[in-house]
DNA sequence: CTTGACCTTCCCACGATTGGAAGCCTGAGG
DNA sequence: CCTCAGGCTTCCAATCGTGGGAAGGTCAAG
């Protein structure tokens, strides 16, 4: 299995999984005479973990931390639980701040005739100083 | 007012604003005979404009589109209305990719036992093939 | 053997921001 | 008048995760 296949198997770009090599986030793939990358089952695996990871938002370093305790396997599972609930709570933060930003927008925005004309509180609501 | 006093006043780090001449978002600003740059209430106006925009989530392309329409006294209020919604609608999309992953996870962590036992199902989770 | 589709490494770009180094300038106190 | 801290200048680099592309080697089907 080269990197192409491995690529389409774990939705993973190619540039990607290099990349994860280089950064030491997957172990050196083991090549082929021709120096071509190979991947089995367990390379596989972790790559669509990482991905998997990707998709719920977690940072490379979180991910990083998650595949360490997905190797051990004697790893207490509360410390899987306390960098997910960081996240959570981290994405929480995030999602109330943009919230907040989208709040604000909607409700200038409904105030604006959205015409022809120049009057509109947007406008006059981003020249205003920061309250 | 020099560069460090137009910070302060505007709460846009020095660094950033000499970013933002350097991209053109605003115009160069005019200097000393010690070549220090000099802003006066005009420009402190436009870099607090450019917070509020930033603050509320804007690109800085879409802070430029803004800033072009702010300094057109004949702009029609519907092109300010019309990037405000899509950013609106940009920020709705990424609340509801994250309140997703916020969920997901949410669930996870709270079926996983956080103890010093091995057994995760935000592990299991992870491994799964992304269905 | 040719051809096209792959692989390899290497460098560059994005967006927005921060950091640092080296050198000049300003302002306040001694 | 001199000095010293701190602010200004420019330039270069790093962040994070991803994608693009060039130049050259390789594989497989025709």
């Amino acid at each position: 299995m080269n990197i192409g296949q491995a690529a389409k198997a774990t939705g993973v770009s190619a540039k990607m999984i290099r990349y994860y090599e280089e950064i030491g986030l997957v172990r050196p793939a083991s090549r082929t005479d021709a120096n071509y990358r190979e991947y089995d089952g367990r390379e596989i695996n972790e790559l669509r973990f990482i991905k998997r990871g990707r998709n719920l938002g977690f940072s490379m370093v979180e991910i990083s931390q998650l595949l360490a305790l997905w190797r051990d396997r004697d790893r207490p599972s509360r410390e899987v639980k306390a960098i997910a609930d960081r996240h959570v709570a981290d994405l929480d933060t995030r999602i109330a701040e943009m919230q907040a930003m989208a709040d604000t927008l909607r409700h200038l925005s409904h105030c604006c005739a959205g015409d022809g004309r120049p009057d509109c509180p947007i406008l006059a609501d981003l020249a205003e100083p920061p309250h």
